[in-house]
DNA sequence: CATGAATGAGGCTTCATTCAT
DNA sequence: TATGAATGAAGCCTCATTCAT
């Protein structure tokens, strides 16, 4: 019997080693004979696993949405203060700024291709929906009065979240994790304000 | 007597030419040959005025960032209230649409090209320097008491700015004009609140 | 006890396998993993059986040389008359006109490769000698003077019955069944009368 | 000014190249790099005339088919009898010889590509007018009585040709340049007989 | 100044074959 | 015996760039 090997693992595999390498050296430079060497394979092990680059780019895509929301989801399940949620998005940890390289990789093409274009907006309304659950579940009394757009909120919240992220990839200097983190809590707390919101 | 040709001319022409093309195609497609029937010339049109295809691309993304501060800037000195310039900025009318189609196509290397690296920092303090001009002249007289922070309030609006532009970018439907103005209107309020801000 | 397996009769197994998909799908797109497929076993199934594909694709070709061989012989055998006997080879039912698509695959390496240059001399050989013993056989009254030419009438058997399937091939509206059976039959008439033989 | 090229001219060239190295190596050797080779170019100079390997393999084919068709219809204008006429179709010459090579190269793929589909069966029907013509032209008078059907006739010739060339391409020994000649003339006899045809 | 023919490097992809199990 | 994971060679094709004219 030959080596079993799950295919799912080794899809895993290969894409996170893309994940990688789309952050180090981007998307262009992105080679099957790279990620061979990055694996320790052949330049075979990509069409052995992905009928075709195109289907491992998106898998990577994919992979960079879902970790960040995973990353999001656990720091609120652990409990922590929304402000420390939010920070975790910030290309503070290597984690994230990998995140954001990656994000920034691929959205040049959400335009121009209906998958991205797809992908992208079901991420956004995604973190919409996490956002507005996020609020409401911390600042559930700042809602007594009807005047309170939750909706309205959210929507300020990852305008706010995305560009100060943005801003601090091309500036980090200007954008210090102590600045992003006094943005962010500012407009938190000027967001849920119950008059302002 | 040769013929007389102002090189400076032709290369805006050839640049606004690839300006296009990379918003409509992205960079990827973007070939000597596209560039050339677009613009009704030989291939060599491009070899001609720039020494290599990469100088043409960092002009076309010099372009892009001149474009939108000379909208702002336009705007601004026009008389026009804040949240109108602002609005300017936002992916609503053509030009600007095609303004942030042609940022996201070369954001991705913006980490990986010091030149990028550079420009882009550049473009981002210049923002800063112009946001701050434009809110203190328009809103000086909210900075009555010293707490105002006109830096802080610099970076919350250049995030907010990019942020909502960037998620109007993905998910138009979610983001119509109005809610992006909306936003825009609120945290233009928000940080220029002396209390807040 | 290691298992016992008729090698021979599974390479026969394989081999008619690889000829419905040659007929099928050509030679070019004749890969191991289709063949695997089709046989419900493991690419290693054609290795394990054959030293190579070309083993393999020889094999194939000596099956459709034998098969029509068969199927023309096995009539004769029966009594039929000669028309009959002949038609079996028009590609009109499904198995000579798999018959054919194999043939037509093939012939393209004949000139190129001595080792199926061979098999095709040693088949036209091999026809020529059953159409010589088919055409004494049951004409041989009309041989009654001298004048006949037994070898030059089996030739002109041979080119007819090729050039008028190979046609009915390729432009089977024009070539109809009646068709073909009417210029067998009155080819045949005019091979076996002796004074134009 | 660079250097001027007729475009049609040069892919007639690369195409009369590959021509010439399908007969010689076959379909499945004949690459880009042989062509080059051949042509003393780069192995672009295919791309640079032809869409694709596809396309040049079909003019390749239809060069096949022309060529022949040329050769026939100039030998009947040159008023030579019918006889030599069709001689000139049989794989004596070296020209004639690589038609057929060519040929039985791409017969393959006739049942599998509806476009050679389309080609062989227009170049059968071709063949067809052509032969009705030439038998009608030179043998008018046998058509006196109505008994005489020029479709059948052309059919038959149709056949007998093909068939008679097919098997020589297979088996040169056993057919002589003087047995196809003798085999077309006993034929076109029989077949111009008015009583039998 | 402008052309466009030609190149060569490199990318993606396919597939027969090998080999450890 | 049978497996299927992995390979490596080779194919087609694209495209920025060069250069003679």
């Amino acid at each position: 019997m030959p080596i079993i090997v799950d295919r799912k693992e080794r899809r895993e595999m290969v894409t996170a080693i893309a994940f990688d390498l789309v952050a180090e050296i981007g998307i262009d430079h992105l080679t099957f004979r790279q990620i061979a060497a990055a694996a320790g394979y052949s330049t075979a092990i990509v069409s052995n696993y992905f009928h075709n680059k195109g289907e491992l780019l998106f898998k990577v895509y994919e992979v960079a949405n879902s970790r960040s929301r995973d990353r999001l989801e656990a720091a609120f399940e652990a409990g922590r203060p929304l402000l420390d949620c939010f920070e975790t998005l910030m290309p503070i940890s290597e984690e994230s700024q990998k995140n954001w390289r990656v994000w920034l990789s691929f959205w040049g093409r959400v335009h121009l291709d209906p998958l991205y274009a797809a992908e992208r907006k079901r991420a956004a309304q995604d973190s919409l929906a996490l956002y507005r659950k996020m609020l409401a579940f911390r600042h559930g009394d700042a809602q007594g009065n009807g005047t309170f757009d939750l909706d309205m909120a959210a929507h300020r919240l990852l305008a706010v979240v995305a560009g100060t992220a943005l801003e601090a990839c091309f500036d980090p200097e200007s954008w210090s994790p102590e600045r992003m983190r006094a943005v962010l809590a500012i407009e938190l707390d000027a967001i849920t304000q119950p008059a302002a919101g």
